[in-house]
DNA sequence: GTCATTTTGAAAGTGATTACCATTTCCTAT
DNA sequence: ATAGGAAATGGTAATCACTTTCAAAATGAC
């Protein structure tokens, strides 16, 4: 799973992907520090946290997710790849969209606007099925 | 412009709105605050900025733009509706996209996933033509 | 082992937004 | 016009996620 993937692996990194690896739900990094402190008393500080996050964002192996309230999500997702959520207002819970309709769109954009595109954010907040049926 | 608005138009929307009239950027609380009080000094505080955008995007004459940055950002939309961004990282000039891409997935998201669509953000960043050129 | 480099983490700082709450303004009934 | 209650206002303090600082601890090459 970390096969060729260039990046320093700390203790700090080690144990955020681990953490990742058990919640497959989006976790802040507050979530992941807390987790983390309930069975480890030593597990590493939120500081560390938060820069174990930055590395593995940057090697592609985490993905930061913004839902528009001021607090970051993470996730695990398959090295180099990103995808987008349906976020239920009721549950929190979420469902993952296995493909980006943004990237589709990008040949499109750069002939009709010249614009270069380099990255985007997309969630879709509504009612997930569980919650509509009660 | 303001016809059949259902809210009560206080001074501190009023100023707002015009601020917005004038800068046709996106805008920050905090940026509309600043222009009012460069040319008066008696121009309504930030707080009431601050509720005062509330409202109006509750009239859905405004729409608040998350950009992922934790600043939220404010323009002025034609009453109810609501558009997307090609924002670019060099200059922060955006690119104002004429139709959402999302609105028309609601009804194949609803069918595939049991999920009812109310919201969503999308920007896309990158860089714009200008920008480029150089 | 020695010493330079990297990692760590508690505490302090930052910056946007919100909560408080006392004062002012507005509206309506008299 | 006036009194009184509701709504609006605004400065200050609080909140909260996140970042910076900096000194101590871990790492690793020689
Ligand atoms: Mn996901
Ligand atoms: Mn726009
Ligand atoms: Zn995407
Ligand atoms: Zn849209």
């Amino acid at each position: 799973m970390l096969q060729g993937v260039d990046m320093r692996l700390t203790k700090g990194c080690k144990k955020v992907l681990e953490v990742l690896e058990q919640v497959q739900e989006l976790s802040s990094a507050q979530d992941i520090h807390g987790l983390m402190r309930n069975e480890d008393d030593k597990a590493p500080g939120l500081t560390t946290v938060y820069r174990s996050l930055e590395s593995l964002v940057s090697a592609g192996l985490v993905q930061a997710v913004a839902l528009g309230d001021g607090e970051r999500r993470y996730e695990l997702v398959k090295p180099g790849e990103h995808h987008h959520h349906l976020v239920c207002d009721k549950c929190r819970s979420s469902v993952h969209l296995d493909q980006c309709l943004i990237e589709e769109l990008e040949e499109g954009i750069k002939n009709k606007y010249g614009f270069q595109i380099k990255g985007h954010i997309l969630e879709i907040f509504g009612t997930c099925k569980v919650c509509t049926a009660k």
